[in-house]
DNA sequence: AGATTAATTTTGATAACTCAAAATATAAAG
DNA sequence: CTTTATATTTTGAGTTATCAAAATTAATCT
């Protein structure tokens, strides 16, 4: 039985949120519920189905995790919406900043052919328009370890290459002040009191940004 | 409120069941049970809500017809599936056997917006891939009175511009006999007793086709 | 008209997903 | 080590869409 796209979307939000704590801990009902969008009860209740159809594991009172199984799902359903969304930019010629809601729909209507054409019409990259990685067919996934500004090195060239917030009201902020993914940027001063980063982009421009902000923002320096 | 997929589909299969019949009469709930895929007791509950939302006309025991509302929006569906059809011909090199299916479940995805980039990129078609007429933004058709292999002229040439079915293997049938939209054909035999109609194509093949098959692909003559 | 056939509607159940709010468990604080 | 606060689970109920099968209406055929 195919999933739906509620179990799809269920899957890829542990994945993120499994991604984004680097160590391997479980995942708590409550915040999966607010990522999901729904309340916590109704989070429960789908976990426990997916833990019996082997997708997760999941601890009561505790957390869940991806199986190996339910993490190669996730894996294929961000698969489909990355390259949707690189596919929308470049070839539908939208804005990165708009492409993550299409994205949100279309990730759930498209047969493995289509999203292999689309691959094959892009040249098979590795990353969509925001920086983030493109897993394989299989749901295979080549994750690089990036800088973010907060603990990059001071007063030292660095490109823009992943930006983890899809809020479009960010993006299109980031877009305005040249801070879009292949820019090239320093950064200035970093004041955890003040709680903002000073970043200096293209033509000299400087704009302090909040920490909070400042983390979403992934860099490489030229020798990595 | 926006309307869930499965109403669409209703809508949709309304719109082509009276596009289908010339005249304006109703259309039976078995009829539309069966397009849409379901039981008619099921069809008979949709259509009680969607008398009640104001998209069709019920009179129980007789049948339904849309209202104009109702037509609009299957307009509106359908011209997304027939702008989606066009551009995974066009744009992803899909087959136009293959397309219908894919078309099926992404046009319940797409936003208005990504439409209409996708009606700008194909020059604001007028036809699928079939030769179905693609809806404007408004819901509003241009419908040509084709004929068919059954009333076109004989021993004339037509040019193929339109079949009204979407089997995937109707339509892989009609590629290699050379009998696809834009080709050009002429009539040889009509033979009701054995339903049949001989069909000559390019390069002078013949094929003999049942009628109920010659109905369904439209023909023009040069002069109209 | 009366009986048979065919289509339609109704009824009762089910599956998937959701919420509100009560009950319970865990963690934190005094 | 109790009390309080927080997170999680349970319970009861609602929505949308579906089916199977019984009941009803309409149509057809002597």
């Amino acid at each position: 039985m195919l999933p739906s796209s509620t179990v799809e979307n269920y899957l890829k939000a542990l994945y993120q949120a499994e991604a984004a704590e680097s160590d391997q801990k479980l995942i708590p009902i409550g915040q999966l519920a607010a990522s999901v969008g729904v309340v916590p009860g109704t989070a429960t209740t789908m976990v426990k189905t997916l833990a019996e159809t082997g997708l997760v594991s999941y601890e009561p009172y505790t957390g869940v995790r991806l199986t190996e199984a339910g993490s190669k799902l996730a894996a294929v359903v961000l698969r489909r919406h990355r390259l949707i969304e690189l596919f929308l930019v470049k070839v539908l010629g939208m804005s990165w900043t708009e492409v993550h809601e299409e994205a949100e729909r279309l990730e759930h209507a498209t047969s493995d052919r289509l999203i292999e054409l689309i691959d094959h019409m892009l040249g098979q990259p590795s990353v969509d328009p925001h920086g983030d990685p493109i897993p394989g067919p299989e749901g295979t996934v080549t994750s690089h370890n990036y800088y973010n500004l907060l603990d990059c090195p001071l007063h030292t060239p660095v490109t823009v290459t992943r930006v983890t917030d899809q809020d479009a009201q960010f993006l299109h902020f980031l877009e305005i002040n040249d801070l879009k993914p292949g820019q090239s940027i320093e950064i200035e001063t970093r004041d955890p009191a003040a709680d903002s980063v000073t970043v200096r982009s293209k033509n000299n421009h400087r704009i302090a940004i909040g920490m909070r902000a400042a983390a979403k923002l992934q860099v490489t320096t030229s020798n990595s």
